[in-house]
DNA sequence: TTGATATATCAATCATTCTTGATATATGCT
DNA sequence: AGCATATATCAAGAATGATTGATATATCAA
């Protein structure tokens, strides 16, 4: 599933957020630290279902993930997004593969 | 495959761009428009291919077509780039589904 | 220690997406 | 008209991703 190139990494995390309860998940992470129990209620989704697209959004690097007593928190790594953002912005100005500066 | 939610159009986008070919066709595109045939030499996929990735991506709305005697060019649109980074950032900021002013 | 709760993982199934090769359509040239 | 080129589409198969229900592991409380 990885590519190969420079851009695997921006791959994995537009994969990541392209699934509508993975967003719901970030949507829901962005106002803050939260366990599975608490994603579950709120989603009403199944716990193996949420368990699953945690970790895919875990390996792309979008969240993180801390254990305290019996719970697990995942919480939203802002950075991630940040430079998906930028990204983007590289991308739609057409110097991404450009070794030159941007803009 | 589309969500219902406000979030549908981003996430078609999110998709389109998560895919190396699709991705290599973009970063093409970003240097200017090209026709089918452009693209085949560069990329050295075939044309099959080439036309199920463009079609996928002009139905997200981040290329569009124009035709020319034979040939039939595309093209970025940057503003569906732009506005996707818009959309991230907002997601970024926990602002996606406010109503109140973001940030 | 026993039982309850929180989470992760696994195997099987199901669904979606990609690839391939073939064929169709449209355009332009001779 | 007939042929060549450019592109799109289609059907079948391959690959990838998601869902489900079951089970495993770890932590806490009594």
């Amino acid at each position: 599933m990885r590519a190969a190139t420079a851009n695997g990494k921006a791959i994995d995390l537009l994969k990541a957020l392209a699934e509508p309860i993975r967003l719901e998940i970030i949507e829901s992470l962005s106002t803050g630290e939260k366990c599975v129990c608490e994603l579950m209620q709120e989603t009403d989704l199944a716990q193996s279902k949420i368990s699953f697209h945690l970790k895919v959004l875990k390996q792309a690097g979008v969240i993180t993930d801390r254990q305290s007593g019996r719970w697990v928190y995942y919480k939203l790594d802002v950075r991630a997004l940040k430079s998906l953002q930028n990204w983007i912005k590289k991308l739609r100005k057409g110097c991404l593969n450009e070794v030159s500066y941007c803009e």
